[in-house]
DNA sequence: GCAGTGACTAGTA
DNA sequence: ATACTAGCCACTG
């Protein structure tokens, strides 16, 4: 099932750059859905893996890797992120300001 | 149709 | 810094 927003939801993290990240809220809130967030992690839960959607650019708010029910899930994504260049620190986070796609200000 | 679930977030303590 | 809460709403059984 592919609603309309649904489609947005995918266009808007098609969007985010190469080496970005985004989170949930702000794709939400792009998408026309604004403090639905849970609407696009469910969004992309639906996604097959061999979308072309790089889900692995949308994390939560706290600049960390949300985990699946599939734990395994964490370490494909990270991979994906550091190979795009994304660091993470100390406490396996990403610093929001230096990768984020878009200004929270 | 109702209740539980979840790749969430902002607020409060 | 962590922990808990309410709000959020499509999906599932």
């Amino acid at each position: 099932m592919s609603s309309e927003l649904y489609h947005n939801i995918y266009a808007v993290v098609k969007s985010i750059p190469f080496g970005k990240i985004a989170t949930y809220g702000q794709i939400a809130a792009l998408a026309g859905l604004p403090g639905r967030a849970r609407q696009v992690g469910y969004a992309l839960h639906a996604l097959p893996d061999s979308s072309d959607i790089p889900w692995h650019r949308v994390i939560n708010a706290k600049g960390e890797i949300s985990i699946r029910s599939d734990p395994l899930y964490a370490d494909i994504q990270r991979h994906l992120l550091e190979s795009e260049g994304v660091v993470f620190n100390s406490q396996n986070r990403i610093p929001l300001p230096d990768y984020l796609w878009m200004s929270r200000i």
